[in-house]
DNA sequence: GTGGGTGCAAACTGTTTGCACATCT
DNA sequence: AGATGTGCAAACAGTTTGCACCCAC
């Protein structure tokens, strides 16, 4: 229902002739899995632990291919960090301040017209990305503050 | 006019007792005068012209003391490289994929509800980045394809 | 003279690159 | 065998940090 599937970006890779190497199906089964917006290094340590010989360079590798065919997105809500995104359906983030989570957001909540034209400029990309103190956050701050 | 002034700016920090030092005038004047959001190496490279002693680490000191002080912001529509903007009154930016040049996008042709509120989170800043091709590039592409 | 500001160099983080080795067909 | 993918280590870019020196109050 509007979600691409595993399993259908992994037949998108096999009919353009990509290997689907273990790596690259580990990094692929960890986006699907964590979809909280985990970095190269985030991703890269959960996986060493299944694959100790896996190397920074393939996993680096293997996102700058996934993103070049569409199959996750680069999220640069924090300069420095890339984040990435599983979801590659038009939507909006949200950063917090305080715990570094990255939350998705609706587009139907904010809804930003993705017109190709603005003064003259063609535009290809847009992205929304807000950020400020989370709904878990503002909760713990206000438990803390009524002793 | 809306704008804030160079005077102005330089006011609000001499009425915080931050010290108006040369290097922070020159980096101050160098925004304002250069409003195509240069970054920190660029503003240090053309300020080193002119005070050959000029260290980037004061440069990015200076850079920080006014973000901190709202007298500037930080635009990351690069991800790695921070772009520094002397115009601290709400608009979206654009950056040309060809060219590398970022065009402020005035908010009203785009206009985005910055609401306290959104899912529960508490929203601090909105940031509408757009990437494509400019009009300058999109004209030359077209010089260029009819000979 | 003292406290904030500056300059230099080294450190650090995230990412990229070159190259030898391994793997799949 | 040939092409493609992987791992390692070094290189790289942008930024941050520690510390000695300097200068304005």
């Amino acid at each position: 229902m509007g979600e691409i599937t595993l399993e259908d970006k992994k037949a998108e890779l096999k009919e353009k002739g990509i290997l689907l190497t273990i790596q690259r199906s580990a990094v692929l089964n960890f986006l699907h899995d964590n979809i909280y917006h985990p970095t190269a290094e985030e991703i890269y340590q959960s996986l060493r632990g299944i694959y100790p010989a896996l190397s920074r360079a393939t996993v680096y590798n293997t996102l700058d291919l996934f993103k070049q065919h569409g199959l996750i997105q680069e999220v640069t809500i924090e300069r420095a960090k890339a984040h990435y995104d599983y979801k590659t359906e038009p939507h909006h983030h949200f950063l917090c301040h305080c715990c570094g989570r990255i939350y998705d957001v609706d587009v139907k909540k904010v809804p930003v017209e993705q017109e190709g034209r603005l003064d003259d400029h063609k535009i290809d990309e847009v992205w929304l990305y807000m950020r400020g103190t989370c709904a878990t956050c503002l909760q713990e701050r206000d438990d803390a503050g009524t002793p």
